[in-house]
DNA sequence: CTCTCTGCAAATGCTTTGCAAACTC
DNA sequence: GAGTTTGCAAAGCATTTGCAGAGAG
């Protein structure tokens, strides 16, 4: 019940008065069949049952971003990823040199964030950015 | 004596066995003379005296970070900033709004991202991504 | 039937690369 | 001179946009 399904989606897009079209219900279904993996637009592009536009794909993104159940991330250097909102907020930790990545809960980090930010009146999106670094398997080979 | 000239950076490029040109002198006097900036390439491009190509600067900021001197950040969406290694390593806060940055000591962020990431035998680059979100003025706004 | 959405193609913005000529050492 | 480095132009990515036609409501 607490999983997330391609209609979760579909309805929260027709709610916000949106029309369901064949991509979208398509993009939709990609993200729900991958609950926890971070997909880039081309991902999602290619496992798509019928080609969709890469445009298209942004395009639906963005839509499931403005209705609160995708959220994106910028990793290292490379392309964003996108994923349905996770029912819980994490960091991501990026891999420079092998690209691998490891989620971490969010709130190990908010009240720390919060702290740095808040005397500034900041508020922090904490989870827009990856935390890059090296991991355990590259950070040995380095030295 | 802790302020970096320019020549600090021409004589580490040059102990790297790189030789010194024109060009290379230039952009290492616009980073000197800009301490505490972050500067995108094309900043630099623009202010550098006798014009530079925007891949020579590239190649000659990459050249200055190799060497150590420089690091650069990846901000909200736009271009990336480099900046001269400041003695204290910090964080850059992003509005997402209105682009200004905040920075802040990275140290005070460090020993809390060490305490989520080390368990896991990540070693971060705290500094290398910046804090996005919204500054007071426009969080303000918001609402 | 109206208004939104799609695909295509082209444009954009940032960064990298290939290459011949210019310049350092 | 030998080997780097430069500028230029072009390519490379990721992402966005314009627009005419297709499709949803």
């Amino acid at each position: 019940m607490s999983e997330i399904v391609a209609d979760d989606l579909i309805a929260a897009l027709r709610e916000a008065g949106m029309r369901i079209t064949g991509p979208r219900r398509r993009v939709c279904e990609v993200l729900a069949a991958a609950p926890g993996d971070h997909l880039t637009a081309a991902d999602i592009a290619a496992r798509v049952a019928v080609p969709v536009d890469t445009s298209t794909v942004y395009r639906t993104l963005d839509a499931l971003e403005s209705v609160g159940y995708v959220s994106h991330v910028h990793m290292g250097h490379g392309p964003g990823v996108y994923h349905v909102l996770p029912i819980r907020p994490h960091h991501h930790l990026v891999c420079e040199s092998c690209g691998s990545t490891v989620d971490v809960p969010a709130q190990a980090l908010r009240d720390a964030v919060a702290a740095v930010t808040e005397p500034r009146g900041f508020v922090a999106d904490v989870t827009h950015f990856a935390i890059v670094g090296r991991c355990r398997a590259c950070a040995g080979e380095a030295e």
